[in-house]
DNA sequence: CTCGAAATCAAACGACCGTTTGAATCCTAT
DNA sequence: ATAGGATTCAAACGGTCGTTTGATTTCGAG
């Protein structure tokens, strides 16, 4: 067992992905060149490459480093839901905040880089073909599919096409939230954020999203289903 | 008047901006080399410096060709929504109509080209600090202060804050429902999407998103506003 | 103390970037 | 028919890109 495990176990390493996700959350991936970053993190040109492999390999790593934390959150809230209902079946309002609350926390994780991490994610949503797209989504299809059943119990009488839509509608709703910085200022004039406070974000997204899920199914939609 | 504007009005600018939009949507702006997008629409590799005098000025150009139509035909639709009104408000079911139905109109537009840019717009709007950003921004301000008193009358006991929020997750599930193609798909399964269908996806969207905004305020969201 | 793997470093690689140039070509008004 | 502006073209500009190389330094295990 190394000592290095206590004192330096990855410097290199954490430093460039803190100062990846700083970068790449502002310019974009290829907006951000290997000499900026590496300039940024403080360490030498080729160490991403050692250390790596590529720049592609860095964003893999990017992204699981903290995606698969908050997966494993949300798993766990939902288990502790579906533990706490002692065979009733949980709510979908209840089943969303378990859904969104590890991104929110995440996202007040100002010091720690999480807030970067946070909209970047919003930002790769919509980024179309590359591998990166491709891995995002293979990260989320467990979480996604133990949402869909947890929903189709809190909602048994909706048809499963409908209730795919308004999940659809419910991560476009969320990664926009976290992702887009200045439209609320856009629409309220200049007004201050309020954005800071997690918990009222919780309450907004947690009553706008449950409303919609619950939306009667009209007659037009449950035909053409 | 010249016979040109009959025969090739604009036919490279034209085919340049076509391109453009198909790579940029595909690969991102920075993503797509001059030397690609010109070889793509058949033109000189100096042609779009000649016609718009940057790549930056092609973005901006590319934005204006499709926004402001559509913007044009938002204004339009709550124009004559108030007018069929006579005096009595439109609900907010029937604003948010007005506010969607000219960006899906434009999504059904495979053959235009359109739905590449509606992508493409979804895309740039969580691309940060970039003067693109905040061209989308300006070229939206109207519509959307517009569309805030249409919905502040819709709703007249909602809190300013909450409205605004509201209208925060509206945009955000428009654009991604927009811009993200696969994410229906993942949560299906491998179900074959019906998003082609414009006035079913208008009947899902209008139906989400009207509950969302009409949801009940809760009451620590009222304390804290 | 010493050896060898791990890590860092300066320098260079070829490829591609957005833009500019100046000559060649097209096309319309006279 | 021809002058002259608009457009297209091949070629080249300086710079930056991601990656590789081979020497050098660091550092824990024997």
């Amino acid at each position: 067992m190394s000592l290095r495990a206590v004192k330096p176990p990855h410097e290199t390493r954490t430093r460039i992905l803190d100062a990846a996700e700083e970068l790449f959350m502002q310019h974009g991936f290829e907006g951000t060149s290997m000499r900026t970053l590496t300039s940024r993190a403080g360490v030498n040109l080729a160490a991403v490459n050692y250390h790596f492999g590529s720049k592609d390999a860095l964003i893999e790593a990017l992204f699981r480093r903290r995606l698969d934390p908050m997966n494993a959150a949300r798993i766990a809230e939902l288990d502790r839901l579906e533990a706490d209902a002692r065979g009733r079946v949980p709510d979908a309002e209840s089943v969303i905040r378990a859904f969104i609350v590890p991104s929110l926390r995440l996202m007040d994780d100002a010091k720690g880089g999480g807030r970067n991490f946070i909209r970047l994610l919003g930002r790769s949503y919509t980024e179309p073909n590359k591998p990166t797209r491709q891995l995002i989504g293979q990260l989320y299809a467990k979480v996604v599919e133990r949402y869909k059943r947890a929903l189709q119990r809190a909602l048994p009488d909706m048809p499963v096409e409908e209730l795919v839509w308004r999940m659809h509608f419910m991560f476009g709703t969320l990664s926009y939230t976290l992702a887009a910085t200045d439209t609320v200022q856009l629409i309220a004039g200049a007004k201050p954020e309020d954005r800071h406070d997690e918990r009222l974000l919780e309450e907004r997204l947690a009553a706008f999203l449950a409303a919609g899920l619950n939306a009667p199914v009209k007659q037009t939609v449950k035909k053409a289903a």
